[in-house]
RNA sequence: GUGAUCGUAGCUCAGUUGGUUAGAGCACCGGGUUGUGAUCCCGGGGGUCGCGGGUUCGAAUCCCGUCGGUCACCCCA
């Protein structure tokens, strides 16, 4: 039998791994529920067709996809969840009480080679606000996922959502003197523009049609981040009369939600994807350089390419790969994080150790965690530590003519008789 | 797909110019101290030195290849 690995880019999720990976899943379910999302879930593959909708032929090379034996259709895994979402909305699109404010949170596979913070399956948080126009769904998306990174223990000094607006940063350029057609490549420069250098990227820019003046604007304005209170300057630097009106309305909204100290104006950020429409945005660690913890905006063109009504929408996806890293990194992480038994039951001697078994079934009927030492020894110091271990809210001592329960918080201990055991271990509110 | 770097026990490592049956600490498992979470003691499982070739009387050690991990590039929905 040859090694049996893992196959390449994929985590086996023991348990220390899997309750942190709970934590996680249960983090995200319990912020987006807060702010009013619902959760869906669609199938782990779709036909391949789908994946091409959005993201065309040259996606395929980047999805794991197979066709059964003797089989005409093919099948790919999911890389993202959004072709399901869009291609569950349009199919519903009439029928769905609206606005529509969904949240789940799938695994995704992409056969691209492992790095730091990119595996080739990992899950991801999606928040989509779907039928609401204007900057306040933006802002409410935006605050979702404030309200999480808060949640999870990060402050604004960590971390940062940097926005922009694709239709400002098209204004601004066409200011510029760009020709409108060319709108496309100057985003996708923007895009590629940390991984240049400085002189490159004027270059390419140049190339664009925009004259030195114009090259020199743009690079300035792009590399630079502005406070969400500092419209002024952003203005200023940009040589228009007034500040962007959307950019503006955005950022009432963000601050009427509470998040400004969050958020930071970077025109940079354009993200990749053709399907944008307005604002887009990312999550990004505080002078880090590594990738995104987050990313979204506006794509209201996207439920129409699948087939359905025209309908605005905003959203955003968070992969759970960097995230953890970054959370690593700043300590974060919480320790212990597994389900803590109520109860840790052992016999002191041989006459307990056949009361064990009813007194175990008792705590789990009257649904209390309740483990049990499988050890022979007697020893209880042992088997005290055994209890402590399993990081035990009580240590059950049977013995047997008498059965006493020990809060190991406290190491109050005391003997109880058996009808009064499940009442006594049954945690009360407030107590541990 | 391209490049760099690393592979000895679950983890951290040791292993002498190549030389008997490859070691330690921690972790894990069982038991003891006639018992209450410490300390201590005894015992145990676990490695074909990533894998495959080659050189050699002899390879964890030298050479080649390969696989896997990590990092960067490409790409990033």
């Amino acid at each position: 039998m040859p090694k049996l690995n893992p196959p390449k880019g994929t985590r086996d999720f023991y348990p220390d791994q899997m309750a942190w990976h709970q934590h996680l899943l249960d983090a995200w379910r319990r912020v987006s529920v807060r702010n009013g999302f619902e959760q869906v879930q669609g199938p782990v593959f779709e036909t391949l067709e789908l994946y091409k909708v959005k993201s065309g032929d040259g996606i395929v090379s980047e999805l794991f996809s197979f066709r059964r034996a003797n089989g005409k259709t093919d099948f790919a895994l999911r890389p993202e969840f959004t072709p399901t979402l869009a291609r569950m909305v349009a199919a519903k699109a009439n029928s769905l009480p609206r606005p529509i404010k969904w949240f789940c949170t799938p695994n995704a596979c992409r056969a691209e080679r492992p790095q730091r913070g990119r595996l080739r399956e990992f899950w991801q948080w999606n928040v989509d606000l779907l039928g609401l126009e204007g900057p306040g769904a933006d802002a409410e998306v935006v605050f979702t996922l404030l309200d999480f990174l808060q949640e999870i223990g990060l402050k604004p000094d960590d971390a940062k959502v940097k926005l922009s607006h694709r239709d400002v940063v098209a204004q601004v350029l066409a200011g510029l003197g760009l020709e409108p057609e060319r709108t496309d490549d100057a985003f996708k420069l923007l895009d590629a523009r940390d991984k240049m250098e400085a002189d490159a990227f004027a270059a390419q820019a140049a190339e664009l049609g925009l004259d030195a003046t114009a090259v020199e604007r743009f690079t300035q304005v792009s590399g630079k981040t502005y406070a969400i209170s500092d419209v002024a300057a952003l203005t200023a630097d940009l040589g228009l009369s007034e500040p962007p009106a959307d950019l503006v309305a955005l950022i009432d909204q963000l601050t009427a939600f509470g998040v400004a100290d969050w958020c930071e104006i970077d025109l940079g950020i354009v993200r990749g994807l053709a399907y944008y429409t307005g604002t887009v945005f990312e999550v990004h660690e505080t002078g880090g350089k590594s990738r995104a913890l987050a990313g979204g905006g506006r794509y209201d063109k996207l439920i129409e390419l699948f087939g359905g009504p025209a309908m605005p929408a905003v959203g955003f996806g968070m992969g759970d790969v960097v995230l953890t890293n970054l959370l690593e990194d700043k300590g974060l992480l919480p320790a212990e994080l597994g389900d803590r038994p109520d109860a840790f039951v052992f016999a002191t001697d041989d006459a307990g150790a056949a009361r064990v078994a009813p007194v175990v079934a008792q705590l789990r009927r009257g649904q209390l965690h309740a483990r049990m030492s499988y050890k022979t020894t007697r020893n209880v110091g042992k088997l005290l530590k055994d209890a402590e271990k399993a990081r035990a809210r009580f240590a059950v001592l049977v013995g047997g003519d008498q059965i006493q329960t020990k809060h190991l918080a406290t190491s109050t201990q005391q003997t109880v008789s058996p009808d009064q055991l499940l009442a006594q271990l049954s945690p009360r509110p407030g107590a541990d």
